[in-house]
DNA sequence: AACTATTAATAAAG
DNA sequence: TCTTTATTAATAGTT
């Protein structure tokens, strides 16, 4: 038939269906940047590989000029700027179990077939994203801890989205 | 009610339509985006301008650093396609993609919900997994005297996914 | 911003 | 790989 039932958010480890779906993803993700920018008149700039490698792009204008553009943006905006980026939150696993399970993952899989270098650099971004979380956890505690008054009027959010 | 017919595919004249629009059509462009990062162990930079000029943006891993390598790409199927691309293949998503990939995920969605203590007993774990396997990475490199441990035997195929 | 009626996207099967 | 179909997901218009 079709569909059972939601799918689940997580890496889909058969590599034919992750194949097939990431074509049909790509396809449908391509499709409403397009809109996004016709329909709205907004300037999108979209690049993709596959994990095969393959690259996919998509540019209203021109993936150069957007990419100019946003330097000029991140560069001016790099004074009062701490937030993570937020999205939405779907029925996803905790952030604990799912770390487990990657580095449980990575200890048995892969770990001898990485590269010295690369590890170095993940560990600090895992730090520096850990990090973050921890800072914005202990902030959100501290603003809760206190007080129970207006705690969660807004929730800390970056530059990615939903913020105005 | 809702929806009378299809919509046209066409610029909203409306500037408020327009702006409504924008909102929820970049809320849903940017869910897809990381969750065909997400699903299908993909690449993805995505830039978007608003009419306005405000900035959004969404990077699996890095705006910078995927526009890099959108560049080297760009740059050296210009030249000639002597070798397959320098990045993991599809069997083998290396722990780099991963852990980036989750990294990101926990950013984006569960961060705030976590707790710090369980955050940061992860933090040493995967901290120490990971200098485990650089320990064991410069062993094996002293050992066999500089060559290391066949990682890097890629075969350049021909990727089955080419359409736009 | 929250709520539905509809359309659109898409996972699984053929 | 392309097509079909059942189901979920996105979202346009309304309140």
């Amino acid at each position: 038939m079709a569909r059972r039932g939601r799918v689940q958010m997580r890496r889909i480890e058969d590599k034919a269906s992750r194949q097939v779906r990431f074509s049909k993803r790509r396809a449908g993700l391509f499709k409403k940047a397009f809109e996004l920018a016709l329909l709205c008149d907004a300037e999108v700039a979209l690049l993709v590989f596959s994990p095969a490698g393959k690259l996919y792009e998509y540019s209203s204008s021109s993936i150069e000029g957007t990419y100019d553009r946003y330097q000029q943006f991140a560069g001016a905006r790099r004074d009062l700027n701490g937030g993570g980026p937020s999205t939405n939150s779907d029925e996803n696993p905790s952030v604990q179990s799912r770390l487990r399970e990657i580095t449980s993952w990575s200890l048995q899989n892969n770990a001898d077939e990485s590269d010295a270098n690369e590890l170095e650099k993940l560990e600090k971004l895992l730090t520096n994203a850990l990090t973050d979380t921890k800072s914005k956890k202990m902030l959100a505690k501290q603003n809760s801890g206190g007080s129970t008054s207006g705690m969660n009027s807004n929730s800390p959010r970056g530059q990615s989205e939903g913020n105005t």
